[in-house]
DNA sequence: TTTTTATATTGCAATATTACGATAAATGTT
DNA sequence: AACATTTATCGTAATATTGCAATATAAAAA
């Protein structure tokens, strides 16, 4: 196997899972971390700051694109990368909502 | 290759990554959401509640274990499982201050 | 003690991910 | 046009993940 059983679950939870997927590796909130740093959308420049190949941060760019965590408008030979808040306004409000069920729980 | 090179990257963003990995799939999204449902720690019946198998199940609350996502209490025959907040709230800052960055970021 | 019930572990097949060299594609510069 | 620069894609090797049947383990119940 190998393949996720997506289809048994609801589109919620393959949604909250997909966003959490893209952000499960040290690369691509490394990614995050820096377009957050530099505070505006950068244009080049993100493969010099990563301890990767070229080819290596181009794939883990296009699965956080491909989650819709950041967008990339190309910007002459460049191409500026930013982060979409959309997405991650999805798993903020996500995380809240389990930290306030959560609190409130009797539990062992 | 297919190993990650964590050694690269700093203590939190691999730990902020092995968070979001463990969330990383619909099984346990799900299995979280059961959790959050029943509001209190639940012994048994995780398994009844998942389209998978009772070995696949239990991998995956031993991911989520393993993350630190969930504490699991041995009652008798049964094994009683709930959210960890501390982990979540650590996941919860670390957005909300992401938001607030973002927010702030003059971009395209 | 034997049986039942609940969970974990093992072993394996299918698929996915990670990483990178080589190469392609696209655009700006000379 | 020829070249340089930047990012994407392809191909491939190593490793990880997913899922389950079979089996093991542990504790309660009979």
């Amino acid at each position: 196997m190998g393949a996720t059983k997506t289809d048994h679950f609801t589109e919620r939870q393959n949604q909250i899972a997909k966003i959490a997927k893209a952000l499960g590796h040290p690369a691509r909130i490394a990614i995050i971390e820096y377009l957050l740093k530099v505070n505006t959308c950068i244009c080049g420049d993100i493969v010099n700051e990563l301890p990767l190949a070229q080819p290596t941060v181009s794939q883990h760019l296009k699965e956080l694109k491909n989650a819709g965590i950041i967008k990339g408008n190309i910007e002459g030979t460049a191409i500026c990368y930013c982060i979409d808040e959309k997405v991650i306004e999805i798993l903020n409000d996500y995380f809240s909502k389990i930290i306030l069920t959560v609190t409130n729980q009797k539990c062992c």
